[in-house]
DNA sequence: CTGTTAGCGCGTTCAC
DNA sequence: GTGAACGCGCTAACAG
């Protein structure tokens, strides 16, 4: 089922065939209607390599995220993979697993398999020897997430969010606020999340503690039920990210604190499962299929105006903030009174 | 960049170079030593799309879910991503939404896209007009999760899993147990898990009570909480899926009952997060990232042996059961006591 | 409006 | 052990 057969049953040349399928205005109405009636009979499809050979562009783009299993990737590439697709695009998906070996065979792969662009959401820019082989193979990528001047990038502005978070978390009562991440400098956006935080903490006259930093690959609440059980005990938790948050809810429960009530729990990403939980997660939310979806559509832009996406056009989405039930005013401000 | 480029500069002919990367040991140390050199100068990788117009293979894997947004997919493509990375296959994943118009369209993009096969989860084989092209077509496929007699399907066997699970919760002391599915027909697999809980409950010497029908795309607690305000309050509920068990959690504290001493909620599916929530999800676990791996294991054993994997084949994975802390023996038996 | 033809980059016979 | 030449299926010039 090549164009030459349907070519030939329809007693036309391949040309035509071609035709009624990249410009059907260009044939007149009756060839045009044999040619798709003999396309009907042989269930004829162009072939897709061939013509990416022909053409120079696939019609693919690569997609390189550190994991499906965190629901924030998964949302993403749900709003990449509706995007593309609604633009005719495919999308070829590899993860890496926060592993930055991978990320360079991640570039590699999809270079190799011809994909006309690349949205990539990596540990950190500054950092990312794939992303200066792409920039100086002037081949077209978009950062998702992540943030840096001299990449184009579609983000949050984490650090500016968990700031505001502080500032409304001080005013609501709370005192002594800790911020957790996973392994520090995992990520550009942890370390945004955590400046915000030291900043938020700063403008509200409090001196921000030191990051709480637990395994976030192994589910493992010692750390954090240690520090809960301290002498320092926080009133409120900001989780990096919500898989954090949900595993500080756990940890408040193991070190038998209630939430909201002893302990308020707040989370960044706005997964939707977390507004699922008996407990409402309260959390940052990002807009996370729409970043992936605004990534798609500046890529494909760049794409056909034929230069890749300038670090000068990236742009920051809004995010929001889920009340949800997992932060309230300290029970006992029990430290704030020696404050007052 | 092509293969031309290479040749030249390694003052061979294009054939050579070619061997180099297929034949290797059909080359002289010497030349190929030369040919590998000037591949690493030049940076050149062989174009994929001529090599699969050339070879008629693309290594490439399609791959139709309903949605990523659910975590058991997610967990899925990983798994297969993971999978066909690791034997040099890349993936094209599409989503259906559940809708069925959309995995036919999923099925005639992938075909136009000349992967080499196909892994999907339907909704229901035995309804899928887009199976049957397959089918008829001789393409190669694999379906994941779904069951049927006519496909060749990596499945868990889910009604004798729910089954089971009736089993024990009746020995733990429930008697009232009531199985919450998403729109009816939705799935064979909800059905098979429906079919289950009837048969479980039988073989229990209870009469099975009428599936709860909750809408499961939009979040609504409503007719839960109603039916769990009602007079026949059951002591367990079976989400069909973790998603609803989840949903269950929320409706239960909603209508003010404890978990799990007046309620006990048990799920399906094993998604990781379950196992991190405050109260660790009680669920039937399936291998959900081995159940993609070996979806894919099976349909390139296949291509390589020529044939599309026969239904003959099909397997099926073991189940498990997390414990969890959602689910025990009721508080008070107040039903059972009219029993006994 | 339609047909002829030349490659896109590669793998694979065949000679040598 | 190596090279020359053909064609995978298609699109884009160019003729007509």
């Amino acid at each position: 089922m090549s164009i030459q057969e349907v070519a030939r049953r329809a007693g036309v040349s391949v040309a035509t065939v071609s035709r009624v399928f990249n410009l059907p205005d260009k044939v007149a109405p009756e060839t045009r209607a044999l040619v798709e009636q003999a396309a009907q009979d042989t269930g004829y499809l162009p072939n897709a390599s061939a013509r990416t050979l022909r053409t120079q562009r696939s019609r693919a783009l690569g997609v390189v995220l550190p994991t499906l299993v965190n629901p924030v990737f998964a949302e993403c590439l749900q709003g990449i993979a509706s995007a593309a697709s609604a633009a005719g695009y495919a999308i070829v998906p590899l993860t890496t697993d926060y592993r930055l070996a991978h990320e360079e065979q991640a570039v590699a792969k999809l270079l190799a398999g011809n994909v006309d662009g690349m949205i990539l959401v990596v540990s950190d820019p500054a950092e990312s020897s794939a992303l200066q082989r792409l920039q100086a193979l002037g081949h077209p990528y978009v950062l998702c997430y992540n943030r840096h001047p001299a990449h184009p990038c579609v983000s949050v502005d984490g650090e500016q969010a968990v700031a505001a978070l502080v500032g409304r978390l001080v005013q609501q009562g709370h005192r002594h606020i800790t911020m957790v991440s996973g392994q520090r400098a995992a990520s550009d956006r942890a370390q945004q999340r955590c400046r915000g935080y030291a900043a938020g903490m700063r403008a509200a006259g409090l001196s921000p503690a030191p990051v709480l930093e637990v395994p976030f690959l192994e589910p493992s609440q010692h750390t954090l039920i240690e520090h809960l059980r301290g002498p320092h005990r926080p009133t409120a938790l900001i989780g990096s990210n919500d898989l954090l948050a949900l595993r500080c809810l756990r940890a408040a429960r193991l070190a038998g604190l209630s939430v909201p009530g002893q302990l308020s729990v707040v989370g960044f990403d706005g997964i939707a499962l977390g507004d699922d939980l008996s407990l409402r997660l309260s959390t940052i939310t990002q807009p996370n299929a729409e970043l992936g979806r605004q990534s798609v559509e500046w890529l494909l832009q760049a794409l056909q105006e034929g230069l890749p996406p300038p670090p000068s056009g990236s742009r920051s989405l809004a995010h929001g903030f889920r009340v949800g039930e997992t932060c309230a005013a300290p029970d006992i401000p029990h430290f704030s009174v020696e404050v007052c």
